[in-house]
RNA sequence: GGGGGCGUAGCUCAAUUGGUUAGAGCAUCGGAUUGUCGAUCCGAAGGUUGCGGGUUCGAUCCCCGUCGCCCUCGCCA
């Protein structure tokens, strides 16, 4: 070991001894006479000084550049008064070099660590290594590691094993597309990589290992955003002989101390509850965020008395008449509003109805198109059913109630952006509960599960289950910060009848599911205790709690939106022997050989 | 699969309405410099403007295709 302190660790108690410091040239002055180093590993940088007096080590000093790597050995001095740097926690201090060794001369990096210009995203995935070092990247890291460390000490305090799950398995195909494995033991059979372990964990509740935990890699074949990579991690819990509320309460303590310890924020010992119901009827969404208002209001009753042909129309035909206040939203101009409508009906609306309450139209009245078809009366009734007042904009949706709540949710989410009503230094969380347990597919008109066939309905809407499904509740919850969902779990069905009455409901046939599920089913027969759990999303979360836009800032080697790794070039093809050994055939593409990966296409030649 | 944005030197960005030899900062290389810390000064080198085609006397700029990255809808808890 050569190395006696980390670069950022060098403190003033240390003056006068002999170190060795081991690391990065993060950058470099010479003046001719003397030379500086900052020497850079991943708790910090220290400055190293280089004299004439050595000789070859102060030779050494001169030709060192960005990114090489040395050890260095000195004496730790006290710097001159008016030579510290408080920019750095070392600044105080700086190694004379006395012996210098380099152990590797760098090419000039793509980029430099150490910059404060941005780099695009591609460069820095292409060479992870180099943006790694950066100070917000090394930070994430340490940070993410404190999580996780953090996550097993207060799980193993209350009682949990962590145990593996297998990563090959069996292909479920419910839910989102599976990535598979060819198995070369079983020609022509494939294994699954889990969405999750859902089904491993509830068996280990089976076999009696009371509470399980893992950090567990989840993999979903879908669609990439700035919050999904195809692999993600998740905290994964379960827990047998509790209800709702105990892993409620678990998981709160969790956040409290990771909130506690280190972000140093006291969360309250309590998180809100809402209902799956309020927060739909409120907010539009849900996993609200609750950091501002602008919340949704049926007016449907007001609306219907209107002249305007529209409201009074939807009203009529079963639907509904929702609307948000946009404070100060009077200054709006027509083009922001034909925006906001353009947006509308990307989520499905029809169109939107905007009014202007004062303004032109003079103090206490209305203005817009619409204003002409509502009454003196009915304005001073949405007045203070919306609680707007002169100098607000009131947007209106006429729809089927699912319509009007998405688009109203997402137009509130993207105005509250825009408009800045969000206090971006609160932490709101929230557990919404009470979930519908099933919804109608819309494609097939199935019932589907709303979250997964194995959750327990609420106790009193069991009877309901056959007569009115859709009208029964789950023992499902979301746990919601800030408006992103970070974890979602349920109580289980453990008795084999209930689950039975729920893949008939999905018309799942008790043949069909023997298929899919039989080891689940054997082993709600062999003795099933009650048990429920919950999954945290380790990257959506480490991202909220470091003010990050995306996951991929809080993942080491995260994939781009076609899901390719930039810096292994993965996915690639593979030599045909590999697939004979599979009995696998690529179909429908150009000879093997010829197919080009479609990444390495736009490569310039060296 | 649909919509949008971007692609110019190793990196970050310029380049008038389509007009002469495509510029700057940082990095790199050479030189100067004994207290800097985003060092400074002098000099040099560095380009198939992602790729392919088209329009034009002339294309970084306009058009078509294609590849890549990002955002987004669908999709996905």
């Amino acid at each position: 070991m050569k190395r006696d302190v980390y670069c950022g660790q060098v403190i003033k108690e240390q003056v006068g001894r002999q170190i060795t410091l081991c690391g990065w040239v993060a950058s470099w002055r010479d003046h001719g006479g003397v030379v500086f180093v900052d020497l850079r590993d991943r708790t910090g940088i220290c400055q190293i000084v280089f004299k004439p007096e050595t000789g070859k080590v102060y030779e050494l000093g001169r030709s060192l550049r960005n990114e090489d790597v040395v050890v260095v050995t000195g004496e730790l001095i006290l710097r001159q008064p008016g030579a510290t740097n408080p920019r750095i926690s070392t600044g105080e201090v700086e190694l004379i070099a006395a012996q210098a060794t380099l152990c590797n001369k760098a090419d000039p990096a793509p980029f430099l660590p150490s910059s404060h210009e941005p780099v695009s995203e591609d460069v820095r995935l292409k060479y992870r290594y180099v943006d790694l070092r950066r100070r917000p990247m090394t930070e994430a890291l340490i940070f993410r590691h404190r999580v996780t460390k953090l996550m097993r000490d207060y799980c193993d305090e209350h009682g949990f094993l962590e145990i593996e799950t297998p990563i090959l398995y069996k292909s479920t195909p419910e839910g989102a597309r599976e990535f598979l494995v060819p198995s070369r033991l079983s020609p022509g059979d494939f294994y699954a990589l889990p969405q999750s372990p859902q089904l491993f964990k509830q068996v280990l509740m089976v076999a009696g290992m009371d509470r399980y935990m893992q950090i567990a890699r989840c993999f979903r074949d879908e669609a990439l955003r700035s919050d999904r990579q195809p692999e993600f991690t998740q905290l994964d819990l379960e827990m047998s002989f509790v209800d709702r509320e105990d892993v409620i309460a678990l998981v709160t303590g969790l956040i409290r101390r990771l909130w506690s310890e280190l972000l140093q924020v006291q969360l309250p010992e309590r998180f809100p509850h809402m209902s799956w119901q309020e927060a739909m009827d409120r907010f539009g969404v849900d996993k609200p965020d609750t950091r501002f208002g602008m919340e949704l209001k049926d007016v449907s009753e007001t609306a219907a008395q209107t002249d305007f042909a529209v409201f009074k129309d939807a009203v009529a035909s079963g639907g509904c008449v929702k609307m948000i206040a946009v404070p100060g939203g009077g200054t709006l101009s027509r083009k922001q509003l034909d925006e906001l409508t353009a947006e509308a009906k990307q989520f499905g609306a029809r169109g939107l109805a905007w009014i202007k309450l004062g303004g032109d139209a003079g103090a206490g009245n209305m203005g817009g198109p619409i204003a002409k078809f509502i009454s003196p009366a009915l304005q001073q009734t949405l007045r203070t059913a919306t609680g707007a007042a002169d100098g607000d904009l009131l947007l209106a949706v006429a729809d089927k109630r699912e319509i009007a709540w998405r688009v109203l949710g997402e137009l509130r989410l993207k105005l509250g952006r825009t408009l800045g009503l969000m206090n971006e230094s609160s932490w709101n969380f929230l557990w919404v509960i009470d979930f519908p347990g099933f919804e109608r597919d819309e494609a097939t008109g199935k019932i589907i599960a709303r979250h997964h066939p194995f959750t327990s309905p609420l106790d009193d809407d069991l009877p309901q289950l056959e007569s009115d499904p859709l009208s029964v509740r789950a023992k499902a919850y979301d746990l919601v910060l800030n408006g992103v969902e970070i974890g979602g779990g349920s109580i289980r069905i453990h008795r084999r009848e209930v689950q039975s009455r729920i893949f008939s409901l999905l018309g799942i046939s008790p043949e069909e599911a023997e298929k899919k599920f039989a080891f689940l089913l054997d082993a709600l027969r062999f003795g099933a205790p009650p048990h429920g759990g919950i999954a945290l999303g380790m990257d959506r979360l480490i991202m909220l709690m470091l003010g990050r836009q995306s996951i991929r800032e809080v993942i080491a080697f995260p994939k781009t939106q076609s899901g390719t790794d930039l810096m292994t070039q993965a996915p690639s093809p593979v030599e045909p022997a590999q697939l004979a050994d599979l009995h696998l055939a690529v179909v429908g593409l150009p000879p093997h050989g010829q197919a080009v990966p479609k990444h390495a296409a736009a490569e310039k030649q060296p």
